[in-house]
DNA sequence: ATTATTAATTATGAATTCAAATTTACAATT
DNA sequence: AATTGTAAATTTGAATTCATAATTAATAAT
């Protein structure tokens, strides 16, 4: 790999590399991870390949198996429900921090991203519907301020991101979605904390069946 | 590393072994990982150690430098805040669900956990008093059953042991924290779900400036 | 033809080697 | 004495090599 400027160390290029290939199912739950064949198509030797694998491994995308590999993680339906669970939890409690602590040029901010989102919707634009979506929810994260909360948050979706029945894509949900969304944003604006907490947490086990 | 029975592989064992020198400070918060040091302490290669320190570092405990090696993560006291908050939501609402739906069995197995919590305080017993005070934490997450926020408290908690682990050698805070507990319990058995979530909340919170 | 047994191949885990970057040591100069 | 420049040593990052375990293929036996 021509890496004539290391912004960052292999193993993480490389662990990047891999992620993508499973969220797109290019490497599916449960298959089997060819060390060899990957070196092979990212031009890199086992070591950093390796390295990025343990990685994956201890974020819970991948499973090591002794003397045998590493495998996509298979993660059943009961644990689905239960990262939901706790996603819900912390991201109601962030919500509820937003709403009592945020500035309002961060409210604005976030009203902006809202907005990008309802004309995303508009135009019935899936893909510019699911960035934006991140990106509100990211936002209140980030807002929320709590880092460690983040990390725990985006983590999960990782593992949540295993399996992709994005069910999103069924246009009642989206906006059912999109009309969630607005009223959490209406109680954060209103500084109803504890309302926004219990939106977001509705909205989240909601999208336990569907994937928002 | 003589390894004649595998039962885990040799880069989990190492990372045990380097997270029992970060967590006793024989490696200080802010201090360099000498590689070599370490290679030769442990009569293994470079090789899984190097493994074993990516795993530390996507677990928080480390952090790299790009081409200056790797250090023990300092945290600093706002984000131990951040890091208890997040504990103190999960484990508050792992009370609740267990209020609710745990079997009388488990809650008489948690009450035989406190019997002997309270011995151990009586005896001054720190060391066994800390342990089962884990054990208690540790059991009313099993109990309610979600793997997944198990895993997040186990590794967020980790982070919170870089720094020291005193407080409760105070013995003032030994025996609050022995009643709050108490109280955990029983809110618990009365199953009221609501309080306990409330009190063990509390509990954490006051544990931020002690440490349980 | 099917099952056992053995040999060959392949993959994993770990040590070693190698290249490049960083740090340290030491002069030389002001 | 302090500062700058250069060479040596150390250290990191990554490739390669090696030993062993596991899998597959091949052969023999029933």
């Amino acid at each position: 790999m021509n890496q004539t400027l290391a912004s960052k160390p292999l193993y993480e290029e490389v662990a990047d590399l891999i992620r993508e290939k499973i969220f797109t199912h290019e490497l599916a739950p449960g298959s089997w991870i060819d060390e060899k064949s990957l070196t092979i198509q990212f031009g890199i030797s086992r070591t950093p390949l390796r390295e990025a694998i343990k990685v994956l491994a201890s974020e819970g995308l991948i499973t090591m198996k002794i003397r045998r590999g590493a495998y996509v993680t298979e993660v059943d339906i009961n644990e689905i429900a239960q990262i939901f669970h706790v996603i819900a939890l912390l991201e109601g409690n962030a919500c509820k921090e937003v709403a009592s602590s945020a500035t309002d040029q961060q409210l604005e901010f976030l009203d902006g991203i809202h907005l990008k989102l309802e004309k995303a919707a508009a135009d019935r634009d899936i893909d510019r519907f699911f960035e934006l979506n991140q990106e509100f929810h990211d936002k209140i994260q980030e807002i929320s301020g709590n880092r460690w909360m983040r990390k725990v948050i985006t983590d999960l979706r990782q593992v949540l991101k295993l399996q992709r029945r994005n069910s999103l894509t069924k246009l009642g949900r989206l906006e059912q979605s999109l009309q969630e969304h607005r009223q959490i944003l209406s109680a954060i604006i209103a500084r109803k904390g504890d309302i926004a907490q219990e939106l977001m947490i509705n909205h989240l086990q909601q999208g336990q069946v569907a994937a928002s």
